[in-house]
DNA sequence: ATCCTATCCTGTAGGC
DNA sequence: TGCCTACAGGATAGGA
C-alpha cells in the first residue's frame, strides 16, 4: 500500500543513491507483474545512465539518457532495494536485478505482483496511459478547497472514494484518505459533490498537512512497505484512525468504526466525523421522538 | 458520463 | 498443531 509519501520516500533515496550511475546488466525473474516485463527491458538498459529520478502520483519515473524512462509503480507489495558493492542477499521475489558497472545493485522486488514495470520514451510519457489518466499531484500542485471543490461538482461518489480517486487527485490511498478525513472532521460517506466551500478548505488543508508530515516522517510501514535500505517509515505511529477499529479515537475516546465503501475498508470517528452533517440525515422522515434526540 | 464490481496476487491472521 | 478460509488493496476492464 505505497502512497504517495512512500513513493516520495523512495524517489528521494534513489536519487540519492543511483543518479549517475551506468547499467552493467540486467536479469528478470520471468514472472509477469500487473503487465509482463518487457523482455527487451536488459538489452534496451544496458550501458545507459541514470540522470534523474522523479515521481508524479505513485508512479516513480526512473530517467536515463538517450530518451528513456523506466516507468514503475509499487503496486501493494513492490520495493526498489538498493545493494551496495559486494553486498550478497537472497530474496524471494524479485523479478528484475539491475547491476550497475560500479558493482552496486538495484533490484524490484514485489511479492504481490501488482506493480508495474515498463519502459517509455521519455519524450512520450505525457501520452503514457496510465499517466494521462491522473489528476494533479498534490504536491507538485497542492490543492485548494476551490479546485477541489470544482472538480467534485455534481458527483455522488462518497468523498472518501473521490479521494481515492486518481483521477481527480492523484496520489492519496486508502490510509491517507481516512487520516485526511478525520483530520478535516468530515463523515466519509458524504457525496463529494455535497460538501460546503468551507468544508473543502478543510480537505485541502488537510490534504497538504497529511501529505507534508507523513513525508518528512518517511511514510507508513504497514506490513511490507520499506525504504530502499530497508528501513521502515515513522508515519505508522501518527495514524488516527486507520487500522485502530474500535480503538479510542486520540481526540475525542470514541471508538473508531470500520465500514467498507467500494472493497476497502475505511476508519472513522463517529463522534468527530459526522454529527449534525452526516449522511443521509434525513431518509427517514423526523418524529417527535428523533426530533427531541437531536 | 458516472459509478460500481470483479479481478489480479500471496502472505498472514483467525477460527476450528 | 495444522488445516482452511477470509482478508489486505492499487489499478483497470467491463457492466449497469
Amino acid at each position: 500500500m505505497p502512497e504517495l509519501p512512500e513513493v516520495e520516500t523512495v524517489r528521494r533515496m534513489l536519487d540519492e543513491s543511483v543518479r549517475g550511475l551506468t547499467i552493467r546488466s540486467v536479469a528478470l525473474s520471468g514472472h509477469r507483474l500487473r503487465e509482463p516485463i518487457p523482455a527487451t527491458l536488459p538489452r534496451r538498459l544496458r550501458g545507459r545512465t541514470i540522470e534523474r529520478v522523479e515521481r508524479t502520483a505513485k508512479y516513480l519515473l526512473i530517467g536515463l539518457d538517450r530518451d528513456l524512462t523506466i516507468l514503475s509503480h509499487l503496486g501493494m507489495s513492490g520495493r526498489w532495494l538498493v545493494l551496495s558493492p559486494g553486498q550478497r542477499l537472497t530474496l524471494p521475489h524479485v523479478h528484475a536485478r539491475i547491476r550497475f558497472t560500479d558493482g552496486t545493485g538495484l533490484w524490484f522486488q514485489d511479492v504481490r505482483r501488482f506493480g508495474l514495470l515498463r519502459l517509455v520514451p521519455t519524450a512520450d510519457l505525457g501520452r503514457d496511459p496510465a499517466l494521462a489518466r491522473l489528476g494533479p499531484d498534490p504536491v507538485a500542485e497542492p490543492p485548494t478547497g476551490a479546485g477541489l471543490r470544482a472538480v467534485a461538482r455534481g458527483s455522488r461518489m462518497a468523498v472518501k472514494t473521490f479521494l481515492m480517486d486518481q483521477r481527480r487527485i492523484a496520489g492519496l490511498g486508502n490510509i491517507y484518505a481516512s487520516e485526511v478525513l478525520h483530520r478535516a472532521g468530515l463523515d466519509p460517506r458524504r457525496h463529494a459533490g455535497g460538501l460546503a466551500p468551507g468544508e473543502w478548505e478543510a480537505v485541502a488543508a488537510e490534504i497538504r498537512a497529511v501529505l507534508a508530515e507523513a513525508i518528512a516522517g518517511m511514510g507508513t510501514t504497514f506490513s511490507t512497505y520499506r525504504t530502499v535500505w530497508g528501513e521502515p517509515g515513522r508515519y505508522g505511529e501518527s495514524l488516527r484512525v486507520y487500522d485502530r477499529a474500535n480503538e479510542p479515537c486520540h481526540r475525542c475516546g470514541t471508538p473508531i468504526r470500520r465500514i467498507v465503501q467500494g472493497q476497502r475498508s475505511t476508519f472513522y470517528c463517529p463522534s468527530c466525523q459526522g454529527g449534525r452533517s452526516g449522511p443521509r440525515r434525513a431518509r427517514a422522515p423526523r418524529t417527535p421522538a428523533t426530533r427531541r434526540a437531536r
